[in-house]
DNA sequence: CTGAATCATAAGAAAACTCTAATATGATCA
DNA sequence: TGATCATATTAGAGTTTTCTTATGATTCAG
């Protein structure tokens, strides 16, 4: 039924899913947000961690951890009164990449 | 002075880039601007070629278009009354393509 | 149980984004 | 020149996103 399609490049399958790509590109699209999922490549971080990295007040990191959480792009951990949030989105992993490396690399600390 | 930093990741970059990561990714979040961009990865095409594959009306595509060469993500060529535009900014490209592989490819036509 | 600490939620204001409707610009052609 | 075609721009309305402020929930220590 279906051939294989072995072209090098079909980005018009976004044509079909540019609601969906636009939904994903838009969670994306803040600051805070990219600051919270860079912040949690490679390890998990407490909110409290979080708002000593990023400067917000603790209501707008709650919220936008809550759309994060809704796009299920992170998850959380309780420890007592401590909630520990993780990645969970592969996809949003590889586009922090990917955008990384439009930016030239700072010095390490 | 610098050294060779030869870490798998560090997209801790984008911290520092925070803004502009956010304001890179607003222009592509949006379904018209997704289209159109998609639909210019490999070739040229006027407006109203544009016009005819997009569901939206003449200004507003053109509002877009406005937006997309604001930010010198395309660019213009001018034949006659026709106006063709094209892609030049080879992050979009790579953006494009990385979201594409997030959808299961459709039948070709 | 009381109080403090950590985090979440909710309502409304403010800001940013997108569309509608009308009009303008530039090119071509009779 | 005047009409028409292709595209752009503008003002304001409508919608969505984000922030401010106040309050709620849960956990733990004493």
């Amino acid at each position: 039924m279906s051939v294989i399609t072995n072209e090098p490049e079909r980005t018009e399958v976004i044509l079909e899913h540019a609601n969906e790509a636009e939904h994903f590109l838009k969670q994306l699209a803040n600051k805070t947000r990219l600051m919270v999922l860079t912040s949690l490549v490679g390890k998990e971080l407490s909110v409290s961690d979080l708002l000593t990295r990023i400067d917000v007040t603790q209501p707008v990191l709650s919220q936008h951890l809550a759309l994060l959480r809704e796009a299920k792009m992170v998850a959380t951990r309780r420890d007592g009164q401590v909630i520990y949030y993780r990645l969970t989105d592969e996809r949003v992993h590889k586009v922090l990449g990917l955008i990384n490396t439009f930016y030239p690399a700072s010095m390490p600390d």
